[in-house]
DNA sequence: TTGCTTCCCATGAAATCCCGTGGCATCCCT
DNA sequence: AGGGATGCCACGGGATTTCATGGGAAGCAA
């Protein structure tokens, strides 16, 4: 198996009256890398996660990682509480698109309503997946969220020091 | 074996007199490619199961989904308890029903009274079935567990650590 | 006959397809 | 190095199809 690509990088683009907005052109490689079904000319699908109600971004996942949470899910033990919260996240909250010819993904009107997108969204890499904001409120709220915690760090303190933590419990 | 379709997401739709309600367009995809039976331009088969007096939704299974609930069913001791619980409740308490050629089905008076459903319907995709409830109920009942559950989280927990959790226990 | 079910046809709104444009970067040829 | 040709990219608009939904007529049963 090749290397897992990933997503990297940040920009904007206008979303039009019908709710027609390009895909960066980098993401959309990751996408066909992502999508076993996916073969040259033909367009990637993926899955977006828009989540609860008080969400304020679209998440979105390849197929290929969007399987590996399902599966995940799908070993829980049926009827547990965790279960059907993730399923409903993840199975319920959730839609599956496709790339079109011209590298625009259509957002329909309820998921725009839903993170008060118009006019322009941001775009934004994290890891295997990728985040749909309107700017503002990426601006306002989540630079806000990470300047604060950097300003947080002793003034010594790199964050690649998180790196090599142990993970716990 | 190809790649196990999913059902996803979530929207509301009208229940006119007669019962009739629209299942959703994307939800028909999946019905159609879990019925082996469908051939295209037919309308595929799927199965309702509305379970006891308790359950307050329909779960919907596709024909290649009920059949393997039903042959883990068999593969149960003869007799046993929980055998006859199940068959009561796959078997018994659910109906089969195809989709129109308008993408409709027709709920009947009993399953209407059952989960209370008048005016509109809710569908809520879950792995491989989906649900239908009364949008009050799912409202109220539901949607007010989820919010809790997730409200009772730490405040930087993401709901996706439970899916690496250990299994057991 | 009186109610249910099916079946058939109709329609507005929304989603999808198809086609076209200008800008920018890269390639290529001379 | 100049200058075009090529190709991808972000974006717009109109035409077409699909969806959700309504209503009536025909079939069937109590």
């Amino acid at each position: 198996m090749g290397r897992r690509l990933r997503f990297r990088g940040e920009s904007r683009h206008k979303v039009d009256t019908k709710g027609r907005v390009s895909i960066p052109a980098s993401f959309r490689r990751v996408l066909e890398a992502g999508d076993p079904g996916w073969v040259d000319g033909k367009n990637p699908e993926f899955v977006i996660v828009y989540g609860d109600s008080r969400r304020k971004y679209l998440e979105c996942y390849t197929i290929n990682a969007i399987e590996e949470v399902d599966e995940k899910i799908e070993a829980l033990p049926r009827g547990s509480k965790e279960r059907k919260m993730l399923e409903r996240l993840f199975s319920g909250q959730s839609v599956d698109t496709s790339v079109d010819e011209t590298g625009r993904i259509v957002l329909s009107a309820k998921l725009r309503e839903k993170i008060g997108l118009s006019g322009e969204a941001f775009f934004i890499a994290s890891g295997d997946t990728f985040q749909i904001w309107n700017p503002e409120t990426y601006d306002t709220e989540e630079k806000a969220v990470e300047e604060e915690w950097l300003d947080d760090l002793p003034e010594d303190v790199d964050p690649l020091i998180f790196l090599d933590q142990v993970q716990g419990g």
